[in-house]
RNA sequence: GGCGGGAUAGCUCAGUUGGUAGAGCAGAGGCCUGAAAAGCCUUGUGUCCCCAGUUCAAGUCUGGGUCUUGCCA
């Protein structure tokens, strides 16, 4: 298993700029753990980095799927492993807002099967129909010990402990008790931090931005393309406020205040996210740089 | 100018036959084992526009004002 160096923190505090910088100077190549880059056509509210940046450092985990595609924290893991430990990388960074993909990359997930989607949209539909109880009461009988975890209306959560059983036969909870601790990866977590304050400045004035360099246009785009509300890529966070407007005509200066705000709420996850999770480096936007952050770096590299 | 709707939590609005108020969203905090930019939990005292009246009791009824909005001129 190969040391990695990862870059953590909230959506619009720097994360890629630092990362690129590292990569540049040390000639590194970057995963991105971003469950929104992943997607084709999706660039600018994704905060995709440029074809230009990416010409000047090699960028994994970047437009793999189509927007029509679902991808998720398992695939994540699989693939940056495969990239990490099958290539000749020898220090890759890991950068991106998607704490649990790292976390999933890191410590490993238990190891089920790909599930047929149609399996979870029926249960979906029954969801819909039955209703939330009846659905919890099914997930209590088939998997008490996940039921307790689980919020009786968590739909998600219990349609996944559902699913799991139709699909293999067998509970989510009993393949949670079988899994193995994964070898510790050696690593260089880096956690970048702002004031809430200035990063829900960042995220609006950013958003703006991002309206300002053709985002209506990339969409509309995406629409033409054959894509729609219910491709799991245009659900992100940019791209589904902004579809009421393109579609009904919805009050434009509203939906990129809903954007906004959805962008602040899910930074606000983020932030309580990383509370969890332990960090070699916390490291405030202001304050960094390459200058302060390289001998670390170096440190860790020299030491592998 | 005439006729009618509104005026209640930061915002959008509920409030039954009068008993001093409650949802969603926001905000704040939290959870998280393949949807994670997702999903979920906790957290709601606010001149119920103002003044007067009726009443034991008025957001709720009556009168007068103010503001707002729609239609007609």
């Amino acid at each position: 298993m190969k040391p990695v160096i990862i870059i953590q923190g909230p959506t619009a505090v720097g994360k890629s700029s630092l990362a690129l910088e590292i990569a540049q100077k040390l000639n590194l190549e970057i995963i991105s753990a971003d469950s929104r880059q992943v997607y084709k056509y999706m660039d600018l509210a994704t905060a995709k980095p440029t074809k230009e940046e990416q010409k000047l450092v090699k960028h994994h985990l970047i437009d793999v799927i189509t927007p029509d595609q679902a991808y998720n924290a398992g695939r994540f893991a699989r693939q940056a492993t495969e990239i990490i430990d099958n290539s000749d990388l020898k220090f890759p960074i890991i950068c991106g807002g998607t704490g649990f993909y790292i976390s999933s990359f890191l410590e490993g997930l238990c190891d089920i099967p790909d599930i047929d989607p149609e399996v979870r949209e029926t249960l979906s539909k029954n969801w819909d129909s039955l209703g939330s109880e009846n659905m919890y009461k099914q997930l209590i009988s088939i998997d008490p010990q996940l039921a307790q975890k689980v919020a009786s209306n968590d739909k998600q959560r219990i349609i996944r402990g559902l699913e799991v059983y139709h699909s293999t036969n067998k509970k989510l909870s009993a393949y949670w008790e079988e899994q193995g601790l994964l070898e510790p990866r050696k690593v260089l977590n880096i956690l970048i931090l702002d004031q809430r304050e200035t990063i829900y400045q960042r995220i609006n004035k950013r958003y703006e931005q991002m309206v300002r360099s053709g985002l209506l246009d990339e969409i509309k785009s995406l629409l033409d393309m054959g894509y729609d509300e219910k491709s799991p890529g245009l659900t992100a966070v940019g791209y589904k406020e902004l579809l009421p407007y393109i579609l009904h005509k919805a009050d434009l200066a509203e939906c990129i205040n809903l954007a906004k705000q959805h962008s602040r709420n899910y930074a606000k996850r983020q932030l309580t996210w990383y509370k969890r999770n332990n960090f070699n480096l916390v490291f405030f936007r202001k304050s960094i740089n390459y200058n302060n952050i390289d001998s670390y770096i170096k440190n860790f590299m020299d030491n592998y």
